[in-house]
DNA sequence: CATGTTTCCTGACAGC
DNA sequence: TGCTGTCAGGAAACAT
């Protein structure tokens, strides 16, 4: 399931490979789920744009893209891309076969393809007719250790809910809240509020320092992820409690739990987090 | 507004 | 072998 490190991962490789390339045509397919605007709406604003940059924004993937406006003017656009659990954005040749489970297909000048597969259609395509989308919350990566603190004020919801909700830090998922609560020693029922301002600070640096060192590794391939160019990562055999239940913990030998928070399936140990 | 619950979807896997 | 049932989970919609 692809989170902060694997969008990164996957932006930073499309920004290479389709920078500067040129959307000539869009094909969509007939399922409606992945399309926040209607089919009309985001092949004409995707169409004769070209490629400006690709870059990250939460768990978004957002192209920025410059349309030419009759002599000489041009005008800013943006396609944003979220890769929901099974989403993959594929530079491919037209002659490889197309997957079941493609929903969009941008032709490029250079010949090439961007597809967007998702078999299980969580994932969403939408688009914006100026450079406006900031995501719905702020960056893990580069907030200050006070508004990091500010966040979880009067939130009476456990913990690892708040780092799940995406108004709050977009980018946190079920791996890296698991694992930044188990480098931060705290358990992740605890009330968001209820967090002592040490507790908050080392919450704050094991949420860059995981961040950080799964990007290195180029994400974590549970399931069956992979970035945009095909390539595994390798963070998953970092983990230290994600889907390690009843192993024994890398610090104490205590075995792993798991129960069910908020739906989400959650790793812990019980003697390193209190 | 904050928080909890339900819903959407398919592939993987268990059990018979 | 092949069928059926269960489950995973991000985020929006809905209920409280």
């Amino acid at each position: 399931m692809p989170e902060l490190p694997e969008v990164e991962t996957i932006a930073q490789s499309l920004n290479k490979r389709v920078r500067g390339d040129a959307i000539e045509s869009v094909w969509l397919g007939r399922h409606r789920e992945p399309l926040k605007s209607s089919a009309r709406e985001i092949s004409a604003a995707l169409t004769g744009t070209r490629i400006v940059q690709v870059r990250r924004v939460g768990k978004h993937i957002v192209f920025d893209l410059e349309a030419r406006i009759g002599q000489n003017g041009t005008a800013l656009r943006q396609w944003i891309v979220h890769l929901g659990m099974t989403g993959r954005m594929l530079v491919c040749s037209p002659e490889e076969a197309t997957p079941k489970h493609t929903h969009a297909i941008a032709s490029l000048a250079s010949g090439r393809e961007l597809r967007f597969v998702d078999p299980r259609r969580f994932g969403r395509l939408s688009v914006a007719m100026k450079e406006s989308f900031a995501g719905p919350g702020t960056e893990p990566l580069t907030i200050s250790c006070d508004d990091f603190a500010k966040l979880f004020r009067r939130r009476r919801t456990p913990i690892k809910a708040a780092l799940l909700n995406q108004k709050l830090l977009h980018g946190i998922g079920n791996i890296y809240a698991d694992e930044s609560l188990f480098r931060s020693g705290i358990r992740p029922k605890r009330q968001a509020a209820r967090l002592t301002r040490a507790e908050l600070d080392a919450l704050h640096s094991a949420i860059k320092e995981v961040l950080k060192e799964a990007i290195k590794l180029g994400g974590s391939s549970v399931s069956d992820y992979v970035d945009a160019e095909g390539r595994e990562g390798f963070f998953q055999l970092q983990h230290r409690v994600y889907l390690r239940t009843g192993q024994p913990c890398l610090v104490c030998k205590t075995p792993i739990k798991r129960f069910v928070l908020g739906g989400r399936g959650t790793h812990y140990c019980p003697k390193c987090q209190r």
